[in-house]
Formats: C-alpha cells, sequence, structure tokens
DNA sequence: AGTGCGACCCGAACGC
DNA sequence: TGCGTTCGGGTCGCAC
C-alpha cells in the first residue's frame, strides 16, 4: 500500500522523469476517480509543463504551472511509466501521454482519486486535509506528540494513523514503529512517557530511512518492487517467530485495522 | 470535542 | 473443482 514512503519513491521517480516535461495529451477512462468536471480536468492539464513534484503525507501534487494535479492513490493507486505503443491495462484509468512515453494511472481497487486544484489553494488543501507535520520536520518533538495525545484515551495505533498528529504513517509503518518502540499498540496515547514518545519519533524516521533505502514495499514508476516487505518486523507475520524475543507474533483487530505485534516485546 | 463505525471497492484468501 | 463469503486498506461523513 503506498503510504508516505511508497509516495516518497514515485516523488523521486516522477522528479526524474517527467519535470520540465509537457503533458501532451490526457485520457480519462473512468469518470470517477478524478474529481473535477472531466473536460475542465483535460482542458487544463493538456500543454502544460510539469513544473514540480511535491509530497505531503500520502498525497501526491504534481505542479503544471499554476496548477497542482493531486493524486492520493489510497490502496492500490500506482502510476506506471509506459513506451508510446505498450497496450493498455483493464485497470488503467487515467493516462497522460508526454512526448516520449505515457504515465498510467492504474488502480485495480478504484478507491484513489485524483483532482486539479489552482496553486495558491494547496494550503487550504493541506488544511481541509489536516495534514499533520513531516516525520522529519524538527517541530516533531515528544512535547509536540504529548500535547497532541493529552486529550487521546485512545490506543497508540490510532492515533499513528491519524494524519493530523504525523502524516504520513499507514497500518504496514504503523505496526512497525511500535514494535520497535516496544509499545503495545492499544496502550493509550495519553499515557505514554516521554521516552515512549521519543521512541516513536526515533524509530518512525529510522524505519522510514531504512525503508527509502529499499525502495519502500511497493511499485516504482518502472513497474520494480522495493525490497522492504521482506524486512518487515511484524507486519503480516502473525504465528511466525519475534525476530528478537523468538515468541509468536499475533494478528488483532485494534481500532478496526489488523495489528501485528509481539506479545512479549510489546508488553502494556 | 472526541470517538467509533460504515461506506467506498474488488481481488485475494478462505471455507465448505 | 467450484461456488459463496469474508477481509482489507485510507479517508470521509455521520451518529453518539
Amino acid at each position: 500500500m503506498p503510504e508516505l514512503v511508497e509516495v516518497e519513491i514515485l516523488k523521486r521517480n516522477l522528479t526524474k522523469e517527467i519535470l520540465g516535461k509537457k503533458i501532451n495529451k490526457v485520457e480519462v477512462f473512468l469518470d470517477k476517480i478524478v474529481y473535477n468536471k472531466k473536460e475542465y480536468f483535460i482542458k487544463n492539464i493538456e500543454n502544460k509543463l510539469v513544473t514540480d513534484v511535491i509530497r505531503k503525507g500520502k498525497w501526491l501534487f504534481i505542479g503544471l504551472e499554476g496548477l497542482f494535479l493531486v493524486i492520493h492513490f489510497r490502496m492500490e493507486g500506482r502510476l506506471f511509466l509506459k513506451n508510446m505503443k505498450d497496450l493498455y491495462d483493464r485497470h488503467d484509468y487515467v493516462v497522460f501521454t508526454f512526448d516520449k512515453f505515457k504515465l498510467y494511472y492504474n488502480d485495480s481497487r478504484l478507491f484513489g482519486k485524483m483532482e486539479i486544484i489552482k496553486k495558491d489553494q494547496l494550503d487550504d488543501f493541506v488544511k481541509d486535509k489536516k495534514l499533520g507535520i513531516e516525520y522529519d520536520d524538527e517541530l516533531l518533538t515528544s512535547k509536540y506528540l504529548k500535547n497532541k495525545f493529552v486529550k487521546h484515551h485512545v490506543g497508540i495505533k490510532k492515533m499513528l494513523l491519524d494524519q493530523s498528529y504525523i502524516t504520513g504513517i499507514g497500518n504496514i509503518y504503523a505496526d512497525e514503529i511500535l514494535f520497535e518502540s516496544k509499545i503495545n499498540p492499544r496502550n493509550y496515547a495519553n499515557d505514554l512517557s516521554n521516552k515512549n514518545l521519543s521512541d516513536i519519533i526515533k524509530n518512525t524516521k529510522k524505519v522510514f530511512a531504512a525503508s527509502l533505502e529499499k525502495n519502500g514495499t511497493y511499485l516504482d514508476i518502472y513497474g520494480k518492487r522495493g525490497t522492504f516487505e521482506q524486512l518487515l518486523m511484524v507486519h503480516k507475520r502473525q504465528g511466525e517467530k519475534c525476530y528478537k524475543c523468538g515468541s509468536l507474533i499475533i494478528k488483532e483487530k485494534i481500532g478496526g485495522r489488523g495489528t501485528y505485534y509481539c506479545p512479549i516485546c510489546q508488553k502494556m
């Protein structure tokens, strides 16, 4: 699933491949993927140069001379760079044609969304989506989290998934960050010690950096899969041995999400 | 204001 | 084997 790391990989790919290049043509094969009216969407993108590629949390913003094309991939959204003559896949729903290649938006579950906004609407957009600070922002301190969590008698896992505190953490990385921090996902956010909170910050940076180095857990625009999935400590490992203590990893539904953790390393 | 839950979707995994 | 059922993932909107 594209979480912060995976969207960051796409951002780096796109910066290399499409920044400064012109979109000659856009085709929309399924209207519901696009928030705007299809005609407006197409008319405003065609013949524009790509001026920026920005990521905020799990959101991607492609600057187009006064506009941003905003994309959220949700679960299965993907972008692929393909040759002019490549055939369309059944789940290719939006296709951008450049001079020498095409960029396909592919989404087997139809959860992803895209829209264009005016460049000066970016700040309001971010505010409206209630995006918190980035994992590498210097404002991210244990004091910041303490203030944010003080009123929340709710499991820490749920707080990590809430994009309004630290933005960009999804289900996979939330489990990994809590394992590295030796914190039970059900521990109440407002009960965590300063040490717990600084561990969460430290391990968010550590896990994201390690994953970025392996190109994440998802596909890049060339269709190549990152290899961080093989290094996950708990996520999707129920019934297997904990790499640290040898007891069995368990899976439970916490905050409505499948949650994987080690019952010994992550005691309440 | 804070919290919880269903809707959105459909391919994959599971159960019989 | 084949068919029906359940699950999952992030975000939004609504109910309490």
